[in-house]
DNA sequence: CTATGGCACGGATT
DNA sequence: AATCCGTGCCATAG
């Protein structure tokens, strides 16, 4: 043993700072969902570890001790319209199982109630229908999940009925073009390939990104763009376009976006298109109004050390003692560095709410560019912390739209929601060079090179190709 | 000749 | 240290 010149510690207490430390920083990086899975495997492993009962507010989903309504709720004055409104929500009730959940789901009052699913669809396509089909289109509604997907098989409908599988195929994609577009979809490939064709027919998409999802959605949701780009012979930045094309304007869970739910699974969860980790809502309709800022951790404050194992230490059985000992050991640390994550995220997006409360509200024109590290600056942690914690998270706008939470750092955004606007507002197309100097006169400085980028960014047509097309409807 | 896309370089960002 | 992004230059298409 060394005897090193400080004191200040007993020697036992150093590596479990540095392991702290990095498991802080492992779990940053993780999302809500991996997070939710890291936690119930370690549960299920540790016995030092356990869930506490208490009851959180039925309205805010706050944690309280005792059958008082919070304070949040209960004292709804204190909101000033500038301060957003934070909290966290554990939101576990989401990731309950089927069985459960049917009737022991509370009412979810984040999101505005609307009629169900299957008669939502209904409505829209029933006139087109006899009776026959209508029978048949019922039938494959009523085995959506709740992300709008088809939980049954063509064939098996068919067969149920005795008709042709070319019948119920013909029904289906009659229902895959209502709202929410793409539902019914059998997996989230063929929704996005759905989305994609219909939105094909009232503006432009960028090239190949249907062979992109057809043959390379794996990739996508890996963002393993390079790789994609070599599998189609483009660039990596065409992928990327192809890429942000798809986030922006294409849904793979069609019941989702307007329906807000969170559940899913074991599956991929590398997906940036998944559950949000935060969800930003706006506490009324008027735009002047406070925002939500809803910051989902799984277990968030339900999670803790049994305190019987713990004052149960001590008369572990001999053999086992190191077991326990380690245990225990393992689960203050998991307790304590997910406490460090949340508060960490809340701090973060504390300041990214503020500060692009106009992005949040008004749209993508309103964005501030700030770096990653100015904000590490202003908040007093390490750059990488924020990169962290930014990788890979996804928030949810009170649009509806799930964006990953990097979009807050586009430092190009806001100049292409303007040349989106440009092109909007043309009568005859613009050459790029025109388009730069338009955007000079805004105030954005770029080069002719870069509009094209950004044209292309947004899927828009270059010029010569723009001509004919936008003959549907202008207002 | 003009408009655009590819490639590559250098500086900023992570 | 690796990656991303804006730009300039050049080749190609119309």
């Amino acid at each position: 043993m060394l005897q090193g010149p400080s004191l200040r510690q007993a020697p036992s207490l150093r590596p479990l700072t540095t392991a702290h430390l990095a498991q802080t920083m492992s779990l940053l990086e993780l999302t809500s969902v991996e997070l939710h899975q890291k936690i119930e495997s370690e549960l299920a492993r540790n016995p030092a570890l356990e869930l506490s009962d208490k009851k959180r507010c039925p309205t805010c989903k706050q944690l309280i001790s005792n059958n008082r309504p919070c304070q949040r709720c209960s004292s709804p004055n204190s909101i000033s319209p500038d301060e957003p409104i934070i909290f966290i929500s554990p939101r576990e009730d989401f990731y309950i199982p089927s069985s459960l959940s049917s009737d022991e789901l509370p009412e979810d009052n984040f999101t505005p109630d609307i009629e169900d699913l299957p008669t939502y669809v209904m409505k829209q396509i029933a006139p087109d229908l006899d009776h026959e089909d209508a029978i048949i289109a019922a039938h494959l509604l009523t085995n959506l999940d709740d992300d709008g997907l088809l939980q049954t098989t063509i064939i098996e409908v068919a067969q149920f009925h005795h008709i042709p599988p070319s019948k119920v195929e013909k029904i289906l994609s009659q229902i895959q073009r209502s709202e929410p577009l793409g539902v019914g979809s059998p997996n989230p490939k063929e929704a996005l390939l759905v989305q994609l064709e219909v939105l094909n027919e009232s503006m432009s998409t960028p090239p190949l990104a249907d062979k992109a999802i057809s043959q390379g959605l794996e990739l996508l949701s890996k963002h393993q763009y390079p790789e994609l780009g070599r599998m189609l012979g483009i660039s990596t930045r065409r992928v990327q376009e192809i890429a942000n094309f798809i986030s922006e304007n294409l849904n793979p869970y069609p019941a989702r976006g307007a329906w807000g739910g969170i559940r899913q699974a074991p599956q991929k969860n590398t997906d940036v298109y998944t559950n949000p980790d935060v969800i930003i809502k706006l506490l009324t309709d008027s735009p002047n109004s406070p925002l939500v800022v809803e910051i989902v951790s799984p277990f968030a404050g339900l999670l803790q050390v049994s305190s019987i194992f713990r004052s149960s230490i001590n008369q572990a059985p001999p053999d086992k003692a190191d077991q326990w000992k380690s245990d225990l050991g393992r689960a203050e640390l998991l307790v304590k560095c997910i406490q460090q994550r949340t508060n960490t995220i809340v701090r973060l997006m504390k300041r990214i709410v503020i500060q692009q409360r106009e992005f949040i509200i008004h749209g993508d024109r309103h964005l501030k560019p700030v770096t990653r590290a100015s904000l590490a600056f202003a908040l007093d942690v390490h750059e990488s912390t924020i990169s962290r914690a930014v990788s890979s998270k996804t928030v949810q706008l009170p649009t509806g739209h799930i964006v990953p939470l990097s979009k807050f750092f586009d430092r190009s955004l806001h100049i292409r929601a303007a040349l989106k606007q440009i092109i909007l507002k043309e009568t005859k197309p613009l050459s790029d060079n025109e388009i730069a100097k338009i955007l000079k006169k805004q105030g954005y400085a770029v080069a002719r090179r870069t509009v094209a980028k950004y044209r292309a960014m947004e899927g828009i047509l270059p010029s010569h190709l723009r001509q004919m097309q936008s003959t549907t409807e202008v207002t």
